[in-house]
DNA sequence: TTATCACTTGAACGATCGTTCAAGTAAACC
DNA sequence: GGTTTACTTGAACGATCGTTCAAGTGATAA
């Protein structure tokens, strides 16, 4: 083996992350790896099977940090520091601020049915990460004990989204830095009745 | 003119909000439209030439569909509607719960310049939209006066956005619906403090 | 020593991409 | 009637796409 299988999919991370999955070509890759095409099929099958380990490399990462988030002291406080240190970093690496999987959602139909398969699973675990900093925030007494977990994960997820978008678009961090303050107070605030 | 103009920007929205830029190819067009490769470049100059006049029009149906949100009897309660219609379409019509421009934004390194500023272009139309609606909330009385209405503009923009992607994912619209209320209770609730 | 295995190379493949162009058509203007 | 203008057709172009494959390489097992 003369690659490191670590070093390989981190650089193609960095690439698909930048680049998408469709705008990222075999060429692109091959360049980004320093590999020849036949390396890279006898490793990962195809573009697809290689994509499909990046996305589980990444959701393991993410994952891992919300985690992290949980398990702090003052967990609203850690998630206030992770929505900031995800929004807001330095310019050259703004396309970090986009997350890989939620920029793969919107070429969903253009990924084979395995890598498909890896993203949704993949938000299903974040999913599930929010929840657990929910019930970590409960559980400390940082949010009230009536909060509705499912919902409020739902919804903390879905915000962490939208302002991965927002943050992309913007020039100067005030702004986002507004936007995470308010997630804070509206996590805190009140939750619609579950009838309707 | 064989082909009548506002048919074919339709029949191109359609097929470009289903499929986004990049995957809609020109045989894919040509096949919509029913029109000959020759007749789309004399007419529109490139691919990317159609997806601008696509962009503006779908830009400015939107925006006058946010005009009447702001004129409204009740801007809130049409607000609501206005979300509700747009995030729980019917099945076969899944497509339309995701923002055209929000795709596009999804993909905007991949189009080029002339489409690209129309994107942005649009997206600051909306966001003035939505100021609006704001702004018509505070003066029925339905916002509180002290709402800081840029803020708030950009902020339900961006929940519109996010709901879209969220909305697409769902099988169901009870979840939806769920989100949609806690937006409109967010509204009416506090907000982060200008000063940092 | 030989066989096997997991990789590696780089030329080449067929398919598809957006686009061009010579040629035709029908209405509008002089 | 002739010229111009605004389209229209469909074959074909070069570029790029993801992928394949015959041929090597070097470590490991028998």
């Amino acid at each position: 083996m003369k690659y490191d299988h670590d070093d390989i999919i981190e650089k193609a991370t960095t690439l698909f992350w930048q680049r998408g999955f469709h705008a990222a070509g075999m060429r692109d890759i091959q360049q980004a790896l320093d590999m020849r095409p036949g390396s890279i099929y006898a490793r990962f099958q195809s573009k697809e099977g290689l994509f499909k380990l990046v996305v589980e490399h990444y959701a393991q990462n993410s994952a891992e940090r919300l985690k992290q988030v949980a398990e702090a002291a003052s967990p609203l406080d850690a998630l206030y520091r992770f929505f900031e240190t995800a929004l807001t970093g330095p310019d050259e690496q703004r396309y970090m601020r986009q997350c890989l999987l939620v920029k793969s959602i919107a070429e969903l139909e253009l990924i084979g049915d395995i890598a498909r398969k890896a993203v949704i699973e993949s938000m299903q675990t974040l999913k599930a990460g929010f929840k657990d900093i929910i019930e970590a925030c409960i559980e400390k007494g940082e949010l009230p004990e009536h909060t509705p977990t499912k919902l409020a994960a739902e919804w903390l997820q879905n915000q962490f989204v939208g302002l991965r978008a927002f943050a992309l678009m913007q020039d100067e961090n005030t702004a986002t830095i507004q936007m995470i303050d308010k997630v804070i107070l509206d996590l805190k605030g009140q939750w619609p009745q579950k009838t309707h």
